[in-house]
DNA sequence: CAATTAAAGACAACCGGTCGTATTATTTAA
DNA sequence: TTAAATAATACGACCGGTTGTCTTTAATTG
């Protein structure tokens, strides 16, 4: 139970394959071919482990999503005195992230919203799920923020939330194509280090 | 020379139909054959119009965003006086648009540049382009604004142009999957009706 | 040995792109 | 104003390759 059976194996490096090449080709773009190969597994044995590709989305969506949640919540837990700040960090990190990997990728779930977003009803309830229990955490955090006085209280932490997350999606759109961070780096400082300030 | 003749009527039909397809159902979802039916035009001729598939997505690209421009433009011309305000009005008329076609499809350009945006070098640089226009005339038109006094001039034009179309962008995206207009009319409310003023 | 799972391979459908030919336009010659 | 010659375009069958999925067989496990 504890050691990880060649199933469970399997399934988990095909979905942080997955979660790579949807990233960087979007999902029309990747064949199931190209994942299998990449971690070994026979094509035949795809359905052994996914009931399709659309379910193997959904699921993909999911295991994206969670590192970034825990990665911040784990920012919020550190900083407990300092929310805006924890969240400042936080984005901080990313961007050295995204510099790290030369602007490509940039979110997965910004990719498949606007690709799959309304073609798939699966996918698109994934999506749902995912990018509000992200806005949720990110909400609480500046909640947290507002009791301590770091952030503007005249407007709900929920409202925030939103436009720091739709805000941060076009600016990594922007930043693909721009090959640049300018434009998240300043997506932070527009935001959070102004607009949201008391 | 005023008639249009067949050969430039097919092209501008298939660049139609190509926005059409492309922005519901993303580049790698559509095929050409699909683009070619919808306007029958023979699957031998599209290459007498357009060097290949990539090349085709460049100009639906720059073909996508004239309507646009020529269409804030106006609003722009239109209410000399109140450049805010002709801003506001145009962004109701795109929400209102988006409620009718049931939230579906959202802009060409943001789906593309999570797509292919760092993929396909000859879209990315149609995506930069069209991209840079579209900001180019609303910085016009926000430092319009701010001569006239309707919109805070501790930051630059340019600035808040950009961060009003990222959030814009991402704001699209949350309205495809939640299939609700709440993320844009947001969206133009906290930018232009509360961060952008002085 | 029975039951469950992995794997092989086939399947039809479709992809973007090519190519030789048929049709149409344009130019030249009478 | 014709007629012939030449150039340009339209066309659809076809290419090799790949797609997601399914059926069947092999292997493994209890």
């Amino acid at each position: 139970m504890l050691k990880p059976t060649k199933k469970e194996l399997n399934r988990d490096n095909l979905l942080n394959q997955g979660v790579t090449l949807l990233m960087n080709q979007g999902y029309h773009g990747t064949g199931l071919q190209e994942i299998l190969d990449a971690v070994n597994v026979p094509k035949g044995s795809f359905y052994n482990y996914f009931g399709s590709k659309e379910d193997f989305g959904a699921e993909v969506i999911q295991h994206y999503i969670d590192p970034f949640i825990t990665q911040l919540t784990a920012y919020l837990e550190q900083s407990d005195t300092d929310a805006l700040g924890a969240i400042k960090r936080y984005f901080d990190e990313l961007i050295s992230e995204l510099e790290k990997s030369g602007f490509k990728g940039g979110c997965l779930l910004g990719n498949l919203m606007g690709e799959i977003g309304d073609t798939s009803d699966v996918c698109q309830r994934s999506l749902q799920t995912a990018v509000t229990r992200y806005r949720n955490l990110l909400q609480s955090g500046l909640a947290k923020a507002q009791q301590q006085g770091t952030v503007r209280s005249d407007k709900s932490a929920e409202e925030m939330a939103d436009l720091l997350v739709n805000a941060w999606q076009g600016a990594l759109l922007r930043m693909k194509i721009e090959k640049s961070a300018a434009p998240v780096k300043r997506c932070c400082q527009d935001l959070l280090g102004d607009f949201f300030r008391p």
